[in-house]
DNA sequence: GTCCTTGCAAAACGTTTGCAGTTCA
DNA sequence: TGAACTGCAAACGTTTTGCAAGGAC
């Protein structure tokens, strides 16, 4: 689905279609960095020089409302911002934060958190944490330089 | 493992002993609730009425960096902590922002995640989205007021 | 005695909010 | 036309930092 299509349907629900939400939808969905709302800022302002942060904020924010995109969070950084909302886990590098896409099927485990926790559930969210190839590199090189 | 035990080990990578570190860390062990560090130093006041709360998130951090805490943080709120840091996953009320344990045999897919991403991975995270049994209530106590 | 840690205050940071002006429907 | 949205700036809450005094070892 395309930025212009999850428009429309917004459309249908009182949510007005603007040059910027395009843009940063656009940018969202084209891209597999899982940027921050620093960064997206950075690329729409490329388009719409006046654009700004709280903008980019406003429209994160009603995407999300509406399940369009996810916020992964993480103690120590920003937030960053993933537009392809389902089918896949992450896998997090502790060292540069990179975040990468882990192409999987989905578990099957909902039912039973269900079941033990008595929560309604809606979703889930799987990450792994460890360092990056880049990341591993640059370590061997320090420790040789030792 | 208790508070006591953790900073001895503690102390022989040069981390010193301190009472606010042992009231900080027994805290955390002898609760499942998950708290933020304001919740923390809350607690921790009523025994050491002058810490402060630069204090709660040094040692917090330190913790973490150690791995004898886990960080939980959501986009929009403050971070919680959890101070078993292995065996279990959570799972979080959309409405109230609970966490709740999910206890479950850990899953055995980071070798998996290795070979498909080729980081270094350490650890996984696992939590669940959903509305709790008391916020369901709710609901359905406001559906019939109207 | 040394150096790590504390408490305090100020600063930094990401994010949200309020408002006047603008734009979409 | 009118409600929703934008840009801007100020405000907010969480977390970090700098520094002098204190405490662990």
């Amino acid at each position: 689905m395309d930025a212009i299509q999850i428009l429309r349907q917004l459309k249908e629900k009182g949510v007005r279609f603007t040059p910027q939400r395009q843009a940063i939808l656009e940018y969202l969905l084209g891209t597999d960095t899982h940027p921050t709302a620093e960064e997206i800022y950075q690329h729409v302002r490329a388009k719409f020089p006046g654009v700004s942060l709280g903008t980019i904020y406003n429209t994160l924010n009603m995407l999300k409302e509406h399940g369009y995109i996810l916020e992964l969070s993480y103690g120590d950084m920003s937030s960053r911002f993933d537009g392809h909302a389902k089918n896949h886990y992450h896998v997090v590098c502790s060292e540069c934060s990179k975040v990468v896409d882990f192409h999987r099927p989905l578990l099957q485990l909902e039912q039973e958190a269900e079941q033990k926790t008595d929560f309604q559930i809606s979703g889930h969210r799987l990450e792994f944490y460890g360092i990056c190839p880049e990341c591993r590199k640059k370590r061997i090189l320090i420790k040789q330089a030792d």
